[in-house]
DNA sequence: CTCTCCCT
């Protein structure tokens, strides 16, 4: 503890907000040196009492090297006063004060002891990274804090400048800020920002920072497929000087990862994903060019799938990316997008917690037993919506019951440390007897796919899991070689933790598609047409197998990985699966359920009996509907094919006419709306308790809608219908006319002139509110005027009408004074 | 452009 770091000066304010607060937040940017400063000089504060530290790393190599590196400034090694524990490995003794731990450890630890016993301070180193575990840990060391251990305290110590809301959640905790030690850099930005490929703009923008700045570069890129298009680029026409071209990324084999971090003798040019923004740090830097994307994972919970997004990095984000430039000596970042876009990045990147599957969160919080996760203390709390999703697969998967407690099994499932479905299916091979390939099984699904990763056989195109566990084998034989050496590590561990005990894996297809089945419920697919490779899941999505599978014409498989395109998603990983394991899996599709549905085709209701498992249809046959049951299925034909369907008589039009015209007149006196809008949407109201027994359009055809429409209307109504809007007017020839309700301006009457001599003022309806509009017609009903001025009519426009038409129909009266002429709807007597 | 990174 000779030389001086950033962080030291402040450290007395620290230890002393520590003793006096149950919680403290520090702000320290990167080069700080809280990560292993910190803990040790907290080590013999009174407070502690002799109790330990522990301390959240997020990475596992972060955990280790903080852990060595404080053991050999004590002149230890690790496992002595400072220890560490990350999966598979740990490494501490009766004498250890200090432990690292990466954050799942931190999960678990609280779950098997929620009072810490022996631990008096847990530090959240990168906080800000907002890890869903890191999130959790924090929630749950909170409740501990606050309900069980008064005497524990919490420090969150976080690089970025967005501490504010982790001291407010943790009670007003005293927030600290020390000084990083970086140098400057020069940050410069696009004009505009770039149109084309990433690859082709970010290599073109490589060739001009080579040709300005000095120094080796670090070029931030969104995927493996970006860096291996972006590396051709360089390498054709070779850039100025040629340097030395570094694709990293984690699925790169460890000895190409690590060309691309060590010193190497001449210019370097690295082309990173996101896995140099925090995991590993690159020696001699100092120039980055950025991007600006990075490509995350959206869990759709509808589809229980993730997928994949290219998306804008955060301005935190790119903070953290332009600061690797000036670890040693000052550098300069090219982000390739414009001041302007910059403004509108988000300021930090999102939490892991809002778009994650919470399934693993949701069984720790019912073993932690939260029935309400409001109860416990979250800067973002988990999104209802995806929580709903990961109780029901919990549900599904039988860890919890259906009001959402922890069942037996599901405390079985959540002492593993494993994701739930793994758990799962390890349950399910222990009560089978079939240990052994389910160890297999969960270390195959639990590590980076086999056939993708570099460094193992590359026959990605297969989608078999039989074919990985065939590889696992094959690479056995050949003593070791294959590169699965983590899947075999973590084989190892299963049957270390399951205590299986020695024996090869009895892998045949029906096997490891039933392990697979109680694992991935939702995932079981049926081909939708033989041979087509299309396959419908039993969670409702649809999938199809890679032409080049080796699960061929299978009518029945579980999809164990579907990789997500919004429609389709294509189906990576799978297995055979027999419709007799399916029912004997699943007990509940051997019961028959009745599925009343509207049959378009034959525009009927029909009814059937199926056995399905989720959207899956495994049997179907046909059965007569009861009568009770057809209403939904009907009135979901009427709606599919509209109103007009219906039968529209000329009475039922008319009557919907008169009741929506004095609805208009009088619209404050409770007429009901009968427009095609309303009754479309309340079908069920007014026509459902006239559709007893009607099973097909051929019956509805028969019903009148006149009944169902007036008993809309109570008595009282229907007699003041028929005062203010009348079906029909006696005119003065004694003929009932019927009137014409237009859905817009007035009623007509369209009537024969000869049938209103003598008549001057022209009929009113809604009491005398609204005149009629006269159509007056011919003989022959063709129109000849139309008036709401009946008296202007006989003495302006009459005479003319009369001299036109007399000639043309001999044999009706024309009469000289329209006023005293006998109205009459006939023609002349003859004679 | 074919899947980022990490963890029990």
């Amino acid at each position: 503890m000779t030389s001086n770091l950033p962080i030291d000066p402040i450290l007395p304010e620290l230890k002393q907000a520590l003793a006096g607060r149950d919680a403290a937040v520090l702000q320290a940017p990167p080069g700080a040196g809280k990560t292993t400063r910190v803990p040790l000089a907290l080590l013999d504060e009174p407070w502690l009492a002799g109790r330990s530290i522990l301390m959240l790393e997020p990475r596992r190599l972060a955990a280790t090297n903080a852990a060595r590196f404080m053991a050999s400034l004590l002149g230890e090694e690790a496992g002595r006063t400072v220890g560490y524990a990350i999966r598979y490995e740990r490494r501490v003794s009766r004498v250890t004060r200090i432990e690292v731990v990466t954050e799942g450890i931190l999960t678990r630890r609280l779950q098997t002891d929620p009072t810490l016993e022996g631990v008096g301070l847990v530090i959240f180193d990168e906080f800000h990274e907002r890890n869903l575990n890191s999130d959790l840990a924090l929630a749950l060391c909170r409740d501990a804090q606050l309900g069980l251990r008064e005497d524990l305290k919490i420090l969150v110590m976080s690089a970025t400048l967005d501490a504010e809301p982790v001291a407010h959640l943790l009670g007003g905790a005293p927030l600290l800020t020390s000084q990083g030690r970086s140098f400057p850099v020069q940050v410069r930005y696009l004009e505009q920002d770039p149109v084309g490929k990433p690859a082709e703009y970010t290599a073109a923008a490589i060739r001009r920072a080579l040709r300005e700045a000095e120094g080796d570069l670090l070029a931030f890129l969104p995927g493996a497929g970006e860096i291996r298009r972006c590396a051709e680029l360089l390498a054709d026409p070779p850039a100025a000087e040629g340097p030395l071209i570094c694709p990293l990324y984690a699925e790169l084999p460890f000895a190409e990862q690590e060309r691309a971090i060590l010193p190497a003798g001449r210019r370097k040019v690295v082309l990173a994903t996101n896995i140099a923004e925090t995991s590993l740090t690159i020696e001699g830097v100092c120039v980055v060019v950025d991007s600006g994307l990075a490509r995350q994972p959206r869990f759709d919970p509808a589809a229980g799938l993730s997928r994949l997004e290219t998306l804008r990095i955060s301005r935190a984000s790119a903070e953290q990316r332009a600061g690797r430039a000036g670890r040693l000596a000052p550098g300069v970042c090219y982000r390739l997008w414009s001041e302007g876009t910059h403004g509108s990045l988000l300021p930090f990147t999102p939490p892991e917690i809002r778009s994650a599957d919470l399934a693993p969160l949701a069984l720790d919080l019912a073993r932690w037993g939260v029935a309400d996760p409001m109860s416990l203390a979250w800067l973002d709390p988990p999104p209802a919506g995806a929580l709903a999703g990961a109780r029901q697969l919990l549900e599904t998967l039988g860890a919890l019951d259906p009001i959402g407690r922890i069942t037996p099994r599901g405390e079985a499932m959540g002492a593993l440390p494993a994701h739930p479905r793994i758990a799962r299916l390890l349950a399910a091979a222990r009560e089978w007897d079939d240990l052994p390939l389910g160890c297999e099984l969960a270390a195959l699904l639990g590590e980076r796919d086999l056939f993708r990763r570099g460094e193992g056989p590359s026959r990605k195109s297969d989608s078999d899991l039989l074919d990985r566990l065939e590889a696992l084998a094959a690479g056995r034989r050949q003593g070791g070689r294959g590169g699965a050496a983590a899947v075999e590590r973590a084989v190892r561990y299963w049957r270390q933790v399951t205590g299986c005990g020695p024996g090869a894996p009895a892998a045949d297809a029906e096997r490891v598609g039933r392990l697979l089945a109680v694992a991935f419920p939702e995932r079981i697919g049926r081909e939708r047409q033989p041979g087509s490779g299309r396959y419908l899941l039993s969670g409702g999505q649809g999938a199809r197998l890679s032409p080049r599978s080796n699960v061929h014409a299978q009518p029945f498989i579980v999809a164990v990985e579907v990789r997500g395109g919004k429609g389709e998603g294509e189906i990576e990983q799978a297995s055979a699966l027999s419709l007799g394991s399916i029912e004997e899996l699943f007990p509940e599709v051997r019961g028959w359920t009745r599925a009343v549905s509207w049959d378009e085709r034959e525009g009927r209701v029909a009814a059937r009996e199926e056995r399905r498992l989720g959207a899956l249809v495994l049997a179907s046959r046909q059965v007569g509907a009861r009568p009770e049951e057809t209403l939904p299925a009907l009135l979901e034909g009427i709606r599919s094919r509209g109103l007009e369907a219906l039968n529209w008589s000329g009475e039922a039009r008319r009557l919907a006419a008169r009741v929506r015209f004095v609805a208009r007149v009088f619209p404050d006196d409770g007429w009901p709306d009968l427009s095609p809008e309303r009754l479309a949407a309340s079908l069920e109201e007014w026509l459902g308790p006239f559709l007893g027994g009607v099973k097909s359009l051929g019956e509805l055809a028969r019903l009148d809608l006149v009944e169902p429409l007036r008993a809309l209307l109570d008595w009282a109504r229907q007699r003041r219908l028929d005062q203010l809007a009348p079906s029909h007017l006696e005119v003065p020839s004694g003929s009932r006319v019927p009137l014409d309700y237009p859905a817009e301006g007035h009623p007509v009457l369209a009537v024969k002139l000869q049938e209103m001599f003598g008549l001057a003022d022209t009929p009113r309806l809604a009491e005398g509110r609204v005149a009629v509009l006269l159509h007056l017609l011919s003989p022959a009903r063709r129109p000849i005027q139309v008036t709401q001025d009946l008296r202007n009519f006989w003495e302006n426009v009459y005479p003319e009408v009369k001299k036109e038409l007399k000639g043309r129909y001999p044999k009706h009266p024309w009469p000289d004074d329209p006023w005293n002429a006998e109205p009459t709807r006939f023609a002349k007597r003859r004679g």
